[in-house]
DNA sequence: AATTTATATCGTAATATTGCAATATTAAAG
DNA sequence: CTTTAATATTGCAATATTACGATATAAATT
């Protein structure tokens, strides 16, 4: 016991929980608006511009890779990280169409 | 050590990430997808739709009440639960921010 | 009142996450 | 080749999450 039972979801529904379970995260929130403020590939000073520890933050943003989240590729001596905007358009999509569902409800309890 | 470090970052961040967190679980995910789908608030059965043991249902029901994104009130015998638009909106609205964000992007490297 | 039904709570084991100091790695700069 | 800079990995303590059996609660049914 203890760990996600995942085999019992639809790998939607599994790819979904990993997207928002990386985003589940302040930090990981903050890495995600910062990349998209500076509006390019960041080489280097993500470090700089967070609350925590080098390790922490390294680790974080192995998370964000892991879910796909960003891209990160060697540039010599630093990493240049940037958004997937495709995944971003995927959750986009998956809140817009649940929003449009919510919005066609007929039914108006609670 | 140990726990998330929350008030390093903004109010704002916190939010999104205490959402996107509470729907990081496929179990959750499947159970707003139901909630959704019945186009209704549902009184009982969101056990019998899921793979997992009643108290374990219960307690993802908890979590995402407690953040927010489900509301449930008591309807005699069972509870009726329901999604919360206004929240669901939130999180298409900032989806949708950051995707108009992306697509504006001028530089193109990764 | 006793039983059934639906849901919540408690307790607990297994596992995962968070955070960081210490250390490793690797490329650039000197 | 040594040093510096940027990032990753390791190891570990603190804490959180996941899952469920057992039990509690509370309304509906008999």
């Amino acid at each position: 016991m203890g760990a996600t039972k995942t085999e019992h979801f639809t790998d939607k529904q599994n790819t979904i929980a990993t997207l928002t379970k990386a985003l589940g995260h302040p930090a990981r929130i903050a890495i995600v608006e910062y990349l998209i403020k500076v509006d390019t590939c960041i080489c280097g000073d993500i470090v700089n511009e967070l609350p925590l520890a080098q390790p922490t933050v390294s680790q974080h943003l192995k998370e964000l890779k892991n879910a796909g989240l960003i891209k990160g590729s060697i540039e010599g001596n630093s990493i240049c990280y940037c958004i997937d905007e495709k995944i971003m358009e995927k959750l986009q999509k998956y809140f817009g169409n649940i929003s449009t569902k919510l919005s066609n409800k007929k039914n108006t309890c609670c």
